[in-house]
DNA sequence: TCATAAGAGTTAAACGCTTAACTATAGTTA
DNA sequence: TAACTATAGTTAAGCGTTTAACTCTTATGA
């Protein structure tokens, strides 16, 4: 590989002209940067980025952190959607995007993110925190990293989706069609912080209109598909009046929808089935789902622009953004009966 | 951020002794070892990747390389699954990915992604091959960065599915079950070489029936869910005696059967539909998609075992694997007569 | 006993770039 | 004309590692 005091010395100058006339740091002459550029396009000169890492303590790179949990990272299409988003202002911005996914085990982040955290190879950082236990953020700010965290860390930089509201939205449709008999398909508790937001909104909803939330039927799910078509199964097994199922997300309500289908019921008809996230397969399934748009590309781009606005010495306020509820086919007015 | 000669000047040995002791290269004592291990303790060192990579040669990083159609690199889920393959393998060897989305303009590859090959940041290259026009391989064949393409790019070691032999078995399994009115649903031609050999398969299974492919009805889609909706739309609308339809993939599938369900048919029993990928919703949606298994996950796993058996030195063989086809609900026997 | 080898550690160059500090020249101002 | 300034370019140090080449000490064996 060619290298600066090869085209230096092609051009008959010095390199520190060469990295002037390529960085376009003022003085020189026309001259000399026709000669300098053509040294370069002859030999075919690229930079090397290591050494200009190690040079300038920046290596345009940004980490783009999601923790593993379970296996929801590449599987989440709104996971992939957030990249998408954070991708596209990274290249726009002239940085590359390294993808760490952490495992955490047992509220302990493996060792080597921490390593690479410190390393010095990331300009910036932009993590998904949606993990109460263990958060990812921390070590960036303990070795002072500059990072924006999409969810509720609250130690740094933050853009997030109000789930709150969210999940007040959601109840809200669900009590005004006037159901009364709603079951809930949730992860177990406090893994999750959106989730726990979303179910935060749903209970103050709930009361709102006189329901105990607490109350409530509820089935443990683990987001994926199968576990939102074991989730309704058992809800409805235990509580056949149930006219409404709530999942906090929409994989999970594909699955309840998929199940219900199978036994013989129709949604909304029998059963009304929400979930949230507006994932694109939602759209086509049918019914179409209601559910809560997260606008997750958005998201991704804007987190991105706040690292980016940060790392120009820029100073950014936290961002929250409103959620917007999506009607579908999949909701309707509960049945009067009992279940077929 | 400390340094070695931090390390070095703490625990009262060289920086080259230093440097030893972590790289567990022979010629220290115990004792040495544990002063220096203390030091990197008391003072937090960690090694500065970027001198490092400069120093060796070696970044530790791998570049994962999605060229960037349309715009299905991220929504694709095929992708995602691939790139949790690449991912988990490239942990397990301690190497960090860098994703990498090149734009291809009128066959010419951005320019960006030229540089960052040459830019010796990256130890490897995984590329996502499937665009004839432009071979995203060749730049890193250039100037010498070591390789694995996903696809049909033979100038390099590759990973890939039998597409042929995947659609000669999609064709076989719909014409066994007799049908003979078939439409197909793919993009424009030759502009992926992976949806090339299906059809090729395709043709060839047809041809063996005494079918003539060509003659089959056609329609264009983007693969893309609505684009599968209109082309089953059209399909229906110019030949009402099609009884099934093949997709080139699965989210396709899915818009067509979406269309048709919406149309007041069924699935197969109006009309059967099949698709290719085995995405995770082909299996959830109702009726299930037959279609053939790629086995993106353990196709990303290979190419990237591969890479580092490369990088290591070995010798390795192209390794074409045999997909599997998928028989679910969506596909039956043909109707007797015309569509309801 | 002496040559040899192996072990433990050091020195300093090298990786390829950026940049502060410097020199030299030409132009401007008083 | 002297003093200053702006321009054009050079020199060399520095970024934080690794590693080849070296020194010194101690063990080995004939």
């Amino acid at each position: 590989m060619p290298t600066l005091t090869e085209v230096a010395k092609r051009a008959g100058v010095s390199t520190a002209t060469v990295s002037k006339v390529l960085s376009n740091t003022p003085y020189f002459t026309e001259e000399t940067r026709q000669k300098v550029m053509e040294a370069v396009e002859e030999i075919g000169y690229i930079p090397n980025l290591a050494a200009r890492a190690l040079s300038t303590g920046k290596t345009h790179i940004i980490g783009v952190v999601f923790p593993y949990i379970f296996d929801t990272v590449f599987s989440d299409p709104l996971v992939m959607e957030i990249l998408q988003g954070v991708e596209a202002v990274c290249r726009e911005q002239g940085c590359s995007v390294l993808l760490s996914t952490p495992r955490i085990d047992d509220g302990e982040i493996e060792n080597n993110y921490l390593q690479l955290v410190r390393s010095g190879y990331l300009d910036g950082i932009i993590a998904l925190d949606y993990v109460p236990v263990a958060s990812v953020i921390e070590p960036a700010n303990a070795y002072d990293v500059t990072a924006v965290c999409i969810g509720y860390d609250t130690h740094t930089h933050y853009v997030r989706r109000d789930d709150y509201d969210g999940g007040y939205r959601l109840m809200q449709h669900v009590l005004e069609l006037e159901h009364r008999h709603i079951g809930v398909i949730c992860p177990p508790q406090n893994l999750n912080s959106p989730v726990n937001e979303r179910l935060n909104g749903m209970r103050d909803a709930a009361q709102a209109h006189g329901l105990d939330f607490a109350a409530l039927p509820t089935a443990s799910g683990n987001y994926s598909v199968d576990s939102g078509a074991t989730g309704a199964q058992h809800l409805l097994q235990q509580h056949p009046e149930i006219t409404a199922i709530i999942c906090v997300n929409d994989r999970m309500a594909i699955g309840a929808i998929q199940y219900l289908q199978s036994a013989g019921y129709t949604v909304p008809d029998d059963v009304t089935v929400v979930g949230y996230d507006n994932i694109a397969m939602s759209q086509f399934i049918s019914p179409t789902i209601t559910t809560i748009n997260q606008h997750a590309t958005d998201l991704g781009q804007r987190a991105a622009h706040m690292l980016f606005d940060v790392l120009n010495g820029k100073d950014v306020q936290p961002i929250t953004l409103p959620p917007e509820l999506i009607v579908r086919q999949s909701s309707g007015k509960p049945r009067t009966g009992p279940l077929p």
